[in-house]
DNA sequence: GCGTAACTCGACACCCTGTTGACTCGTTCG
DNA sequence: CGAACGAGTCAACAGGGTGTCGAGTTACGC
């Protein structure tokens, strides 16, 4: 809420002193942070914790950050430039075959998941009680909801793909298939794929309602 | 956690004064929760916020409910009796095409979700942070899972449905995406497909998943 | 009219968040 | 050199939430 006294432009979330050694510090509580989110979720940590763990006082956690969540959201912002990488990569470069494109996307979205369990989890839990957060997350929802959709769109048009569904919403569905059906097997709650199997799963869907046409349903 | 002295059969969650009245009391709580919570999230409601509402104090709550998520849970119960009814409707009578079946399924499953909005998604929010909470969801979504793959199973059985992928992993996968689908339908967050469009749009993904055949992709 | 059980709530103990104001310490510059 | 400044630090506070305890107050059967 309160804005820092010093800006920095680089991370623009949270505040940053612009000086230099206490910038250890900011480091120390994000790994802190990442370390304490592997073993119990985000609402089980404390600012105390975050505080002790990088050895200092929770008032001066204050001075490095304006609250858990935006040290949650520091640590998100790494993993949002991650995925976007991944993303520009994976629909930047050809396929050799349509199949084999899809796949190196899906396999691309899971690895961005596998990659950081702890945090994803923390990710989705966060949405439902922070605005900033949920609406870090639509955003990237939204950008490969728009590569799929027009991906989609450009199967459609050279012929390999037939007419259907509207290519967004049909991104839109089967992304959030992905996203719901990796957090549950990263998470391990409830009933889900084995992890060795999921993107095979996803995959088969994706290909069937892209490319798949119904015979006498 | 502390277990209720005089225990009453019927819900089984929760404590549950036995004798006459003060019935009302728990009723009034219940009615309260499900009125705020068409306004705010379960995180922003306070027990206070409760027991005001019912025109009680915040200890005499604690003689009616043993937290706010036993609240939750106890208005949970009754939606999910009621889930529980539909899909028994749904897979108990017979279709007369598959596809229509299929919607069938699709539409009670969007039914539930729409006419308790607020409700469902203060239970995806409270699943994050409550073990009962998270455990009650896990057992609803495994009966619809199971039900859906016996299903499949049984349209391929009959030749009416191509092999591929273990039926009970195609039943999570797309059982995931309604879930996910239409809580960003009905949460407003992200990036959503129009509630007018949402069942046609799961049926498509549904339909192409376990009928559609691939061709040369 | 009396015991007992349902019911009620003021007051408390505790945990967590976020802020304030005073203090240290290194650097900079007159 | 030494005043001034700004980064960095934290004890102490204010405030809000949860859950509990024990001392009431009814209401009803006997």
């Amino acid at each position: 809420m309160s804005e820092a006294p010093g800006e920095a432009p680089s991370t623009g979330r949270g505040r940053r002193p612009v000086r230099p050694s206490g910038d250890d510090r900011e480091l120390a509580i994000l790994a802190t942070a990442e370390r304490l989110l592997a073993e119990r979720s985000l609402g089980a940590i404390s600012v105390d914790d975050l505080a002790r763990g990088a050895g200092i006082s929770r008032p001066t956690f204050y001075f490095y950050f304006a609250s858990k969540d935006a040290v949650l959201l520091s640590l998100l912002d790494r993993v949002v430039a991650e995925a976007d990488g991944t993303m520009h990569e994976v629909f930047g470069t050809p396929a050799t075959s349509a199949r084999e494109g899809w796949e190196r996307a899906i396999a691309a979205y899971y690895e961005v998941f596998r990659a950081h369990r702890a945090l994803t989890v923390a990710w989705a839990e966060a949405r439902s009680t922070n605005d900033e957060v949920r609406a870090l997350w639509s955003s990237v929802f939204e950008r490969w909801v728009t590569q799929c959709a027009v991906a989609i769109e450009a199967e459609r048009a050279r012929g390999a793909a037939p007419d259907g569904l509207p290519a967004r919403d049909l991104a839109v569905a089967l992304t959030s298939m992905n996203e719901r059906v990796l957090y549950a097997t990263f998470s391990g709650d409830g009933p889900s794929v084995a992890e060795a199997d999921v993107v095979e799963v996803l995959l088969g869907v994706w290909l069937s309602a892209i490319y798949g046409t119904l015979g006498d349903v």
